[in-house]
DNA sequence: ATGACCGATTGCATCGGA
């Protein structure tokens, strides 16, 4: 089973890169993230016709996740628990059933948080997503009661390390390099959710994302923020993991590229 | 010679992204 994740950066702007990308690759589970459209204008029938079901959690103008799948979906949840006020749509998960039983996949993006000060204190932005991290921290916990391959695919807007970055003195002071968003980020994996690709992989300076500004793209200047989180179930059945950065290169690309994981599920 | 950001909105500029 391939299970990818992609940060589409709009899928109405993708309608022509996304299913080029899926008629290649095949993943059998694909986790999409900033859709930017609501439910009503999501394009399914594109990937209807390419034989994925569609599970969406759409949102005006930003956020908004998806999962596509080409086996039935047994369960959805679109909502991540411990706020019940949060209107923004950036998590989707959902069950298949693998070869040995069932296989949970969550879509999930996580806010960016800049800029990370007002003032003297934190943001409201950046608040929000030490809140949230601490909520999906949460919600992990509970999920891994379970003991079942989970793998939580996405967008985190973290950049685990210096290696992850050209070069890390730029992104200091940075939501997606802050101290606390690293601990908070640890205090997810310590749960026992290891990185797919730090499992099989692990070169440094890997990336999954080039701004369109500054040539970042022909200068290397990526980040590597999106990330596959597997339970140990997860990870056992590991086979190898791979970017496809080429298609940062097509006509009209997302800033980010798929991340995907083959596993033996 | 110079790698000039992109997408959504009700807009002809602003916001959000990372």
């Amino acid at each position: 089973m391939e299970i990818a994740s992609f940060n589409v950066n709009s899928i109405r702007a993708r309608t022509h890169a996304v299913p080029v990308w899926l008629s290649e690759a095949k993943p059998d589970i694909v986790c999409l993230q900033e859709l930017k459209t609501m439910d009503a204008d999501f394009p399914s029938e594109l990937f209807e016709e390419l034989g994925y079901n569609v599970a969406l959690h759409g949102q005006k103008s930003y956020n908004g996740v998806a999962v596509l799948s080409k086996l039935p979906f047994e369960e959805v949840n679109m909502r991540l628990p411990g706020d019940d006020n949060d209107e923004q749509a950036r998590y989707l998960e959902v069950v298949v059933a693998g070869k040995n039983g069932p296989v949970r996949v969550s879509s999930i993006y996580l806010p960016n948080g800049n800029p990370v000060m007002d003032g003297d204190s934190f943001s409201a932005k950046y608040t929000y997503k030490l809140d949230w991290m601490a909520r999906l921290k949460a919600h992990a916990q509970t999920l891994l009661t379970y003991e079942e391959p989970l793998i939580l695919c996405g967008d985190y807007n973290v950049i685990p390390s210096a290696d992850d970055v050209h070069d890390a003195s730029l992104w200091a002071g940075d939501a997606l390099f802050m101290p606390q968003t690293h601990a908070a980020f640890r205090a997810i994996t310590n749960l026992g959710l290891t990185s797919a690709y730090e499992q099989v992989d692990g070169r440094p300076h890997q990336y999954t994302y080039w701004g369109y500004q500054g040539g970042a793209r022909p200068k290397n200047h990526g980040i590597r923020i999106d990330h596959l989180l597997c339970s140990a179930q997860a990870i056992d059945h590991l086979k190898s993991v791979r970017i496809d950065e080429h298609v940062r290169d097509r006509e009209k690309p997302s800033d980010h590229v798929p991340i995907i994981g083959v596993f033996d599920l």
